[in-house]
RNA sequence: GCACCCAUAGCUCAGCUGGAUAGAGCAACGGUUUUCUAAACCGUCGGUCACAGGUUCGAAUCCUGUUGGGUGUACCA
């Protein structure tokens, strides 16, 4: 099971949940071309204080504003009134700290913030109003998250959601307790005690009975268990919560669950603008549907500088941008080893030369144009050729396919396949570039075995970036 | 304080379980098209692999320490 995704739903996706989305799919694929059968899920954070948060804003500001009324996507509008509140809340904030209290009082005392927790207190008890407003608001956020799942390409098997999982975790306290494992201090609350295996002890239930973040982990790992059986689930997490997932899984482990040892995180690093941190409420993030946007709008200013298919339909053309656009953004992310921290300069946009998607995109697309150029059909050649260095280190390296595929499979990273799909390209242009024209080689088992070498690398390249979750086209 | 992650060319990154003169791309400069797509190819320039020790026949890679950067260490998620 890959777990990958996981957002907010008081806020459209931005670069770093494209991270997340890409390198969950990407690894699914790995996995599933590695022989394993893999499920695909995306756990929603669906509840809490920050939807609270999103739904107040809208009551007080909107005057009814819907996604259609206003235009706009849902994940945006919503939002948009997520930025709204904090705004009004730092309004609050400032004018309570100019009446003499500190930094720390105005944030607890704001009204605003009270009417929030109100609002998420409401929700425990099933107030129905509060819930008809966090169903509308939700599904029109479900509704903008299925536009950037599909422009992204990316999907799932199946949806779990904190607001039926958050109080999971309850019984696996009890077990936990009654196993010896954990331990319940005077005032009532749940503790494990790591201090042994390097690390500190840990809250597991609040004193008054409710859960806290790991509390739920321990209960949707176990129904996720209950679900699938899996022998391995990995969570595609960044690595701000790698002490997490290692108490988590250690927990676990210490539970007896057998199947805790089967338990990964992928951690992957934070995307970085030039000018430091992404942060949501400031502003400076840079939004997952307008990169996307850009990204295509890039390639067809480029393709159209080249000139190349003029004669494409229209349709042709924007689905061969989307390609392009798409396979240059999802390249740029996936090659970077996962845990690395990413650097992102919106000002110096995504390159489409060199080491990029595009390149290897082009050199699929030159090749499918030389195979139906020579009208090519696959007969293995038997007479005795001497081949050329660069010939024989292409056959080389076209060999390490499949262990290329095992070794990112096995490391959960897709960054390595990405690489070696360039080294891939790289060769054969350099291939193509040296020896004489293909088509018009006389010698006909010489001709037959250059074309199969070619038929051989564009499909390598179209398999592999498949599993990048990137689409090479026919021409370009 | 403690824990974890990162540090390789001006910039962005490769470098598998230690193995020969450390590789790409971008940027800069120069060259290649009457030949199968020039989103390409070839060349020049550019590195004390953060620093200091250690292990080893051999270290960018393993160990220790130092420095720098990031993250975490909530009865938040």
């Amino acid at each position: 099971m890959v777990e990958y995704s996981s957002p907010n739903t008081n806020k459209p996706l931005h670069l770093g949940h494209v991270r997340n989305n890409l390198l969950g799919y990407s690894v699914s694929e790995l996995l599933k071309a590695n022989g394993a059968e893999v499920f695909k899920v995306n756990l929603v954070n669906d509840r809490g204080i920050h939807i609270c948060k999103s739904m107040l804003a809208w009551q007080k500001w909107s005057n009814g504003e819907t996604p259609e009324s206003a235009g706009i996507k849902g994940d945006h509008l919503v939002g948009k009134y997520y930025v709204i509140f904090d705004k009004e809340y730092k309004k609050e904030i400032d004018a309570l700290k100019e009446a003499g209290q500190t930094e720390e009082e105005a944030k607890k005392n704001a009204a605003l913030i009270k009417e929030a927790q109100a609002m998420l207190l409401a929700w425990e008890h099933g107030d129905p109003e509060v819930k008809e407003l966090w169903s509308k608001m939700n599904g029109w956020v479900y509704d903008g998250f299925a536009v950037s799942y599909k422009n992204l390409g990316v999907d799932f098997d199946k949806y779990y959601y904190e607001s039926n999982t958050y109080l999971l975790g309850k019984d696996t306290v009890e077990e936990g307790l009654a196993k010896g494992v954990f331990f319940k201090k005077e005032d009532g609350s749940v503790w494990i005690d790591l201090t042994e295996d390097g690390l500190d002890q840990k809250l597991v239930l609040r004193a008054d009975g409710t859960s806290v973040y790991i509390t739920q982990d321990l209960g949707t790992a176990q129904m996720k268990y209950d679900d699938y059986k899996m022998d391995e689930s990995i969570y595609v997490v960044g690595n701000e919560q790698d002490y997490h997932f290692k108490v988590l899984f250690l927990i676990l482990q210490k539970l007896g669950k057998t199947w805790a040892t089967g338990l990964h995180h992928l951690s992957y690093g934070m995307v970085d603008l030039p000018n430091g941190k992404m942060k949501s409420r400031e502003g400076t993030v840079v939004d997952a549907d307008d990169l996307v946007k850009e990204m295509i709008e890039t390639a067809k200013q480029k393709t159209e500088a080249l000139g190349k298919i003029n004669d494409f339909s229209e349709e042709e053309k924007e689905t061969l941008y989307h390609n392009i656009g798409l396979g240059a953004l999802k390249y740029f992310l996936l090659k970077v080893e996962p845990k690395k921290r990413l650097l992102f300069d919106p000002a110096e946009s995504i390159d489409f030369q060199g080491n990029t998607g595009p390149f290897i995109q082009y050199t699929h697309a030159r090749i499918k144009s030389l195979l139906t150029k020579a009208g090519y059909s696959a007969v293995t050649t038997t007479a005795d050729l001497s081949i050329s260095k660069t010939e024989l280190e292409m056959i080389m390296l076209l060999a390490k396919y499949p262990g290329e595929i095992a070794i990112a499979a096995k490391g959960f990273s897709p960054a390595s396949l990405a690489n070696y799909l360039y080294e891939v390209a790289k060769m054969f242009n350099k291939f193509y570039h040296e020896v004489p024209p293909i088509i018009k080689e006389e010698d006909t088992e010489m001709r037959q075995l250059r074309l199969n070498l070619s038929a051989v690398v564009a499909n390598i390249l179209k398999a592999g970036m498949r599993l990048l979750g990137i689409t090479v086209p026919e021409r370009m």
